[in-house]
DNA sequence: CAAGCAGACATTTGATCATATTCTTGGGCC
DNA sequence: GGCCCAAGAATATGATCAAATGTCTGCTTG
């Protein structure tokens, strides 16, 4: 009776077809959510709805419905007139950010712990890996994805989906000024307390996953306050 | 401010213009959000887009916008079939909002103290004002109206528009279940601390406005806990 | 005579609606 | 009891209207 497993392979241009059996303003809104995340659209970018019809095939209903969603969820921006554009991160809004996952983060990882079984452990580690080898590579999308993959993956351990809902929107708020930081400094610079959090969890130690994370997630924001505060961005 | 007054009469004779300058979907958002805020869609409740298109003599375009945003603020809920209805609160959810809002409020209120003028804190207690009559008259909705615009302004003077969307957004999930919570135990029987916080702010105490705000906030809670898991009926 | 500003025009884009299509569901029939 | 069919509701499309932006021209001024 729930969504069946879609998995039509490329997700990423498809002209008119409800390949995976999902409404055409869903696939919209999770290609849009993606390539927002990702960077793929630089932030201070204008969306336009009949140009993402054009791009996606797209009629324009479904087109709206997935803007609208974005824009509730702090990803787009309605810019007064009619325009829409993809949101610069305000320095000042960097500071909200960091507090709120302080919380957000930390009790996630916690609760994570306290559920994790040990394929959960595995998938993460996996994750982890595979989140080196893009380090290594200096594969800038490949690190994005993976090293959001991780945070959502504990996200979802954690059954708290008030909390993890949350946690998701803010990452829609800072994700794209992440790419533009990474890829200014590169990857390689890139350390993260992921096996230590990772350690944590194997021995169920909830406070110290908590704290891993904690430092994980301050480490890369406060890259970013400095990026986003240092002369001259753009996306 | 004002009842939402639905007044469908004139609408038609001019086919596109929106009564107040602005667009439609955001006018139906604005009234369904309300309505669903103070409860007037009952928890459980199937809201259905050609329903709403009778009832506001609207088309369904921006219906369908109104209601996807508000899905995506969790205020409504997408039946996993094409089913959309007003969302029942889980008790597992209390506690994360609970967590959520102790961070949430009291760092906003603590915020909000070193930002307030004058002007701000008589505005506030003219709030309260209103709102200790309508706990003395019993006045459900302007209770439920005027505790919500408390909260609300502090939130405005906090000045941080990424918390402060997230505690509005908290309040989408809990607010319909407030109403059934006062509906059952009454306006009188609701002590709230914004006599304290209220002082703690003139006196520019940071700290214990946010003391008084957490404690305001846990109140109300557990009451909404302690409703929904003894015997409920009716969403 | 050149440069700058103002106003109107044209183009682009957003907002809305009416309608066709698809899917879910509930009831009737075998 | 299971299957088929019809009704109703949601999804999606394209057309149409309105508004805003950007441009171009012509006038004024230094």
């Amino acid at each position: 009776m729930s969504i069946p497993a879609q998995k039509p392979g490329t997700e990423s241009a498809m002209p008119h077809a409800s390949a995976a059996g999902l409404p055409a303003h869903e696939l919209i809104y999770r290609q849009l959510r993606e390539q927002i995340l990702f960077g793929e659209i630089a932030p201070g970018e204008a969306v336009t709805i009949q140009g993402l019809c054009l791009r996606l095939g797209a009629g324009m209903t479904p087109v709206r419905e997935a803007i609208r969603r974005l824009i509730a969820e702090g990803a787009l921006q309605f810019q007064g007139n009619r325009r829409v554009t993809v949101p610069q991160l305000q320095p000042s809004h960097v500071g909200e950010i960091i507090y709120a996952r302080q919380w957000l983060e930390s009790h996630l990882a916690l609760r994570a712990t306290q559920n994790a079984q040990a394929s959960d452990l595995a998938q993460l580690a996996l994750i982890d890996q595979r989140l080196d080898q893009a380090i290594a590579r200096g594969e800038l999308h490949a690190y994005l994805r993976h090293n959001y993959l991780f945070h959502a993956t504990i996200y979802s351990l954690a059954d708290a989906p008030v909390l993890a809902n949350m946690a998701e929107g803010l990452w829609l708020r800072f994700g794209p000024s992440l790419r533009v930081m990474i890829g200014r400094i590169g990857t390689q610079n890139q350390p993260d307390k992921h096996k230590d959090l990772l350690a944590c969890m194997r021995t169920g130690d909830a406070e110290g996953a908590a704290r891993a994370m904690r430092e994980d997630m301050l480490q890369g924001m406060e890259q970013i306050r400095h990026i986003l505060e240092s002369p001259g961005q753009r996306g």
